[in-house]
RNA sequence: GCGCCAAUAGCUCAGCAGGAUAGAGCAACUGCCUUCUAAGCAGUAGGUCAGGGGUUCGAAUCCCUUUUGGCGCACCA
């Protein structure tokens, strides 16, 4: 695990803290400051150093004196040995601190050792996490929606898992309640429709309209004929179904495959309306006083939580509610299975059952708490600087295997993460297939070819990567290359706060602008040079920026391609 | 009507558990390849952070409010 700016931090907060202490004990400064009361932070202003802390703004109050005559008592008595940072600076009521060069060579050596878990940490201590995400519909194909929570939910299992959570990946399949019914109605009648006329079988209101559904009923009639044409309904629909289902849910798994998404469980809808799930969790809250009846139908006290009105859990006919089954669902995910954190990636337009569903997991006794819900906004698909609604082969709307057809995986799963969740996003489709640096994702891989080729053509000058020790890296003190080296320093700060935060995107950026840094690197200084030493230590430069780019894609299922 | 999310450069967006002079890419203009990949880099120009209040040493960031967009308020999922 690679913690070294993280220790830096902590040692600095500590002689910080040790500083003020001192201060105080010798009478030079009175008052109690709290330890968290101050912040140690990355200042955006480069010139403003390499860490900086507010601790002399936020406690002149409590001083009772002027910020800049704290942060020269607290620098009086500053100790910086064995810190890493080889001085400090006071400016503006801040105390700005510099990195001594042995800070850079400790990365280097610590990236180049760790190689694959560079970055890796265990703030989730193995604890046991679920990633439920696209859970499409298996009515019909699969929206562009989808094609954006696909890669939302695959990277950010994959970010949890770095940062040490066990992570399961699960596609939530709706094959039970009322879009089945709808699905066999609109198969049905296309069904009918082959034998008897579109003008003698009308399609009920409400329909699945779409090709697809089309399409499935003329399968089915090419292999059974008419032979349901004239038995009872239910047969016939249950046949349709029975047929058509596998077949979407088939096509849906091959098409996130495709996507390069492999979940470790299709977890079925209608196993928890056939077992004991669904009646389980209706018990629960019956015996707890949460229900009532009310019009033929059992409704579940949801005011008593704060909600506005009240939810029906059985419907009058007898069925349960989307709901019901929805507490029900989560009921397994957290009890019966265990799971110490459950992640749904959801549609911004269910962003209103999000409060609804927590609030029913504790009327229950689980902790809702333990439920995070990622809402994700629309995408708009652009094209020629337009919106584009429409397939032009298919007149339909875009789908996801439509989309993958044109654009690469790596594009889609890159792109799709440049945005956080929580924010609409265009998805320019011409950028996506472009092969220049203004794509990013034909960027980021361009850094890591070129760092490949670099290596390659040095490999055949007979000079390889050996093992240069400090002193030489220590040469690596260019402003370029200290940039550089610092951005890598902070990979697993960044995995941290992707995790808390549940969001890929901030990887994504990170990994952007360590592409934009070694490009920076390549430009103004030479690898291949007549100082050996120098050579050598920016061999092991390159080597480090190339473990991290290509861990960051290898961990988001990108290629690191070694030549473009 | 009630609620959720948003509004930052011409365009697409960063920055938001308050921090120092608000950043990047595109588009525009100017440069850099007889030495490691020019799918790259350097530079110029571009802003009332939607408007208005408030909180404080300090606000794009937090609170209130107005405006404008997106979405939601089913015995659908």
């Amino acid at each position: 695990m690679s913690k070294i700016l993280f220790h830096v931090k902590k040692i600095l907060r500590e002689r910080i803290v040790a500083a003020v202490d001192f201060a105080v004990k010798s009478g030079k400064l009175q008052g109690d400051l709290a330890i968290d009361d101050f912040l140690i932070e990355i200042p955006a202003e480069r010139s403003h150093g390499d860490l900086a802390t507010n601790i002399a703004l936020v406690s002149a109050k409590i001083f009772k004196a002027a910020p800049v005559k704290i942060a020269e008592i607290i620098g009086e008595n500053l100790n910086l040995n064995d810190t890493l940072i080889e001085r400090f600076e006071i400016a503006g009521g801040f105390i700005n601190f510099f990195f001594s060069q042995d800070f850079y060579s400790a990365i280097l050596v610590d990236v180049i050792n760790l190689l694959d878990n560079y970055g890796k940490c265990n703030i989730g201590n193995g604890k046991r996490a679920i990633v439920e995400f696209v859970s499409a519909n298996p009515t019909g194909p699969m929206h562009i929606g989808n094609a954006r929570g696909g890669a939302l939910g695959d990277c950010l299992a994959a970010i949890l898992e770095a940062a040490g959570w066990d992570v399961w990946r699960e596609f939530y399949v709706n094959d039970a309640g009322n879009q089945i019914e709808k699905f066999a109605l609109s198969l049905e009648a296309r069904y009918l429709q082959i034998f008897l006329g579109k003008e003698a079988v009308k399609l009920p209101e409400d329909c699945y309209q779409g090709e697809d559904i089309n399409e499935l009923a003329k399968e089915f009639a090419c292999i059974h004929a008419d032979q349901y044409l004239k038995c009872e309904p239910k047969t016939r629909r249950e046949a349709l179904v029975n047929f058509a289902l596998p077949k979407n849910i088939n096509k849906m798994k091959s098409d996130m495959e495709k996507y390069r998404i492999n979940y470790d469980e299709w977890f079925q809808e209608s196993v928890l309306h056939n077992g004991t799930d669904i009646k389980e969790t209706v018990k629960i809250l019956e015996d707890r006083g949460l229900t009532y009846e009310s019009e033929g139908a059992l409704w579940y006290k949801a005011t008593q939580f704060g909600a506005e009105k009240d939810e029906v859990l059985i419907r009058k006919n007898g069925t349960p509610t989307y709901f019901t089954a929805d507490i029900a669902y989560h009921r397994n995910k957290l009890e019966k299975r265990g799971f110490d954190l459950c992640i749904d990636v959801w549609g911004a337009d269910h962003h209103g059952h999000v409060s609804r569903l927590k609030c029913a997991l504790d009327a229950i006794g689980l902790d809702g708490s333990k439920l995070k819900i990622v809402l994700m906004q629309l995408v708009k698909l652009v094209r020629d600087g337009e919106v584009v609604r429409m397939s032009k082969r298919t007149g339909k709307a875009i789908g996801l295997s439509d989309l993958l057809e044109e654009v690469s995986a790596d594009a889609a799963r890159f792109l799709f993460n440049m945005r956080e969740a929580n924010s609409q996003m265009e998805f320019n489709l011409d950028l996506a297939v472009q092969q220049d640096a203004q794509n990013p994702v034909y960027y980021v891989q361009y850094a890591h070819a070129r760092i490949c080729g670099i290596l390659q053509n040095l490999a055949r000058d007979g000079i390889y990567l050996n093992d240069c020790g400090c002193e030489n890296l220590a040469l690596l003190n260019s402003p370029a290359e200290r940039e550089l080296i610092f951005h890598l320093a902070r990979f697993t700060d960044e995995i941290v706060s992707a995790a808390k935060n549940y969001d890929p995107a901030r990887v994504t950026k990170y990994v952007i602008q360590l592409a934009t840094l070694f490009h920076k690197f390549y430009n103004s200084c030479r690898v291949k040079c007549q100082n050996v030493e120098l050579m050598h230590s920016r061999i092991q430069l390159c080597r480090a920026v190339q473990i991290v780019i290509k861990n960051i894609l290898k961990m988001f299922k990108i290629n690191s391609p070694e030549n473009m």
